[in-house]
Parts: C-alpha cells; structure tokens; sequence
DNA sequence: ACTTAATTTAAACAATTGTTTAAAACAATA
DNA sequence: TATTGTTTTAAACAATTGTTTAAATTAAGT
C-alpha cells in the first residue's frame, strides 16, 4: 500500500502526477495536497514553496527522461544497432510514460521558469563514444553525414511527437484508444525502417576521401 | 497602426498573442486585458468571459493550422510532389507560428476544456482525392502501404517537433539561436528527403497482386 | 438640443491563490 | 512521567483570480 511511504515521498510522488499531466500553472497547492491525501500545510511544510517542489520534481523528471537515452548510447553495440536499440527503448519508455516530453517542452518553453542546467547530460553522452563511432562510419561512406543534432531530432521527434499528440489526431482522424495503440505500435516499425534507411541507405552514396 | 482596429479586434489579436505564448491557465484576464491595452472589464463586455474569448481563438487557430495541409492536398499534383510541398509549407508556416503546435497539443490535452470539433477537416482532406492518389500509387508498386494516419503522423512529426522542441534541444546542445535556425533549415532538406525516399523506395518492394 | 443606445471606466464582488501562523498531536528520550 | 523535538492540523493572511456592477463617457439619431 502506498501509505508505507513517508508523507513527505507521498507529496512528491502524488506532486509528480499532478505536475505533469497539468503543469506548474495549470494545478494549485490544494490540489497537490489533496492528491496526496495531505493539506496545504504540509506541502509547505516539507517544501517550502509550490515553485521549490515543482524544480525537484522537474530535475528528476528530466533525469528519468535522458536516463535511457545514455544507457542506449553507453552499451556495446554498432551504431546502427544503437539507434534501433534507442528507438525501442524510446517507445518503451513513452508506453510507460506518455505525458513527459509533453510535460518536459512546455515547461522548458515558459519565459518565467528558472530553467534547468542541462550541461552535463551532452558530455555523458560524448563519452560514450558515440560520436566517434558516427565518424568512423561516415568515413567508410556506410552512414550518412549528419551531426549528433540531426540524429537526436530525428529520433526523438519519431518517437516523442506521436505520443504527444495523441489527441490532436485521435480527434483529427476519429480513433479509439485501442485503434490508436494499435497505430503507435504500427509506427514504431516504419519510424525505425525509415531512420536507419535514410541515416544508412543501402547503396553508399560517396565515399568522401 | 494598430489603433486602427476596434477595441473588440485589438483585444483578439493580443489575447491570441497571450494565449498562444502561455496557454489558457498561464495567463490571467487581467494580463490579457493589459496586452491589448484596454481593462479588464473591457474583455468580458465583448467577450462575456475569459472562458469564451478562449474558445473562439481556439477555434481559429486550429483553422490556420489544418490550412496550409488542405491547400496543398488540394493542389493538382502528383502525390510524392504534394508531400514536398507540404513539408515546405509546413516549414513556412512554423517558421511564422513556431509556438501554435505546443499550444494546440497542449490545450487539447486539458481534461477539462470543452474539446473543439475537428470532424469536418478529415472530409475534406479526403474530398481532395488524395486517398485514390495514394491507393493507385501504392497498387502500381510505387509507394509503400502505409495508411492516411501514418502518412500525417510521419509529415507533423518531423516538422513539427523541431519548432516545439527548440529550448529542449537548444538547452541539451548549448545551440545559439542562429545555430538552431541554421539546423532546422538543414533539417528540413533531410525530413524530405527521408520521409520521401520512405514512401517512395527507389526499387519497387513488391508488386502485392 | 434631447434622447437613446453603445462604449469605457473605476470600483467592487466573492472565491481562490500561495504562504504563514500558532496551537495541537505525536514520538522519542530522559 | 516530564521534556524534548518533530509532525500534523485548522485557521488565517494578504494578494490575485474571474466576473459583475453602476456610473461616466462617447456616439448616433431625432
């Protein structure tokens, strides 16, 4: 039962869900309370603030979100492999939690929020040694030549956005929630075909020196 | 100058700028009010509430999103030249727009707004005979068998997606404005390019019957 | 000029906001 | 048991919320 957890990891955990599928503006301190079975009061009380809770909840949102994405790039794979490996994962993922990227953007995109430091997950990445392995293939002319930029938004927009805007074409196409399930599934396949065809074309197009 | 449209005009076009930029429940009457110059009163005197006036920007924003795609189903092309098409004009119009799909996503994803009708757009993207285009082509062998959604999901995604997600991949890349500008321009080519050479493989797969 | 209607303003309304207070309940230790 | 310190509660705080009122101003028609 979730009252084994101490009152001050129910709020959070109750603050995540309420955070995240309304936004910082888009809930009150009461709410936060009530979901959690909690008062206003106590909010306060372990958090100090709406705005203090929120940054906590968003820097382990956001940890969460590029957890996969490195452990992805940080295994022992091929390149092509890797990528194949990512935009499962990243389906994996956005099945478990489709609200985040969503939840992440908007958040991200308000004027007034103090945004989060993100400066540390890029080289955690790099070290990976990913991009030296994009280099070798590109120099062997087996992949295309696109930076480290263009392959993360053809991934994650392949990935992310279809979750995201699930009720923009549910409603655009006049789908249940089953037949769109079936559709994402569907989606997963072509997305993955599509990204390693174009990023590794079967024909290697030139070989630059 | 702007003092030239009526009050109920000016107050529109702010509140459309407000509403967009920091969605129904970031921003207050008060702050739309003041955006359009006038006062609070001044805006549920026109538009009864603030509720209301939301709605009916909603609405017309939504209109000025499926535009553009109607347009270019409509046009008198073959199919792969429409696709073409429609990502530059996608393109063109997140170019001018960048914040109108997070918007959209977002506000459509509220529980508690009264979701907006989207029924008629689908009737007459198929009116336009895109569907036959994309049925005859798939029957010579030419395009591959993915369906209206699919093909949608595939175009938006990676239109929209980079324009959403620019603080995220700016702040995750350490990018510049111009930089990212400079990606999104190079992005497109390749979003075509991809996405055509998909649908439309150089060598036929299989001719099915 | 007079009357009527439409527009604009300042002020007020009750309800809700984030946050704080001060007292109560609880737990641990002596 | 008495005395700590911690946790929880109910109530209050001022500020802000969406909305309304009623008076003031402007415009239009006679």
């Amino acid at each position: 039962m979730a009252s084994s957890l101490s009152t001050e990891e129910k709020i959070k955990a109750a603050a995540k869900q309420v955070f995240i599928s309304k936004g910082f503006s888009g809930c009150t301190s009461r709410e936060l309370a009530k979901a959690s079975g909690m008062n206003v009061a106590l909010v306060n009380y372990y958090f100090r603030s709406k705005n203090k809770l929120f940054q906590l909840i968003f820097q382990t949102v956001m940890e969460e979100f590029f957890e996969s994405m490195v452990s992805v790039f940080s295994s022992d794979l091929p390149l092509k492999e890797k990528l194949k490996f990512l935009i499962e994962r990243e389906y994996a993922f956005l099945s478990k939690h489709p609200e985040i990227p969503r939840f992440i953007i908007n958040e991200l995109s308000r004027k007034d929020t103090d945004l989060i430091e993100l400066t540390h997950v890029l080289p955690v990445i790099y070290n990976t040694g990913v991009i030296e392995q994009a280099i070798e293939a590109q120099k062997k002319g087996e992949m295309r030549r696109v930076d480290m930029v263009g392959i993360t938004l053809l991934v994650i927009s392949n990935c992310q956005y279809p979750f995201m805007a699930k009720p923009l074409i549910k409603n655009l196409h006049n789908l249940s929630d089953e037949q769109y399930q079936q559709h994402l599934e569907l989606h997963k396949g072509m997305v993955s075909e599509m990204i390693i065809g174009y990023l590794f074309p079967p024909v290697p197009k030139q070989n630059k020196k």
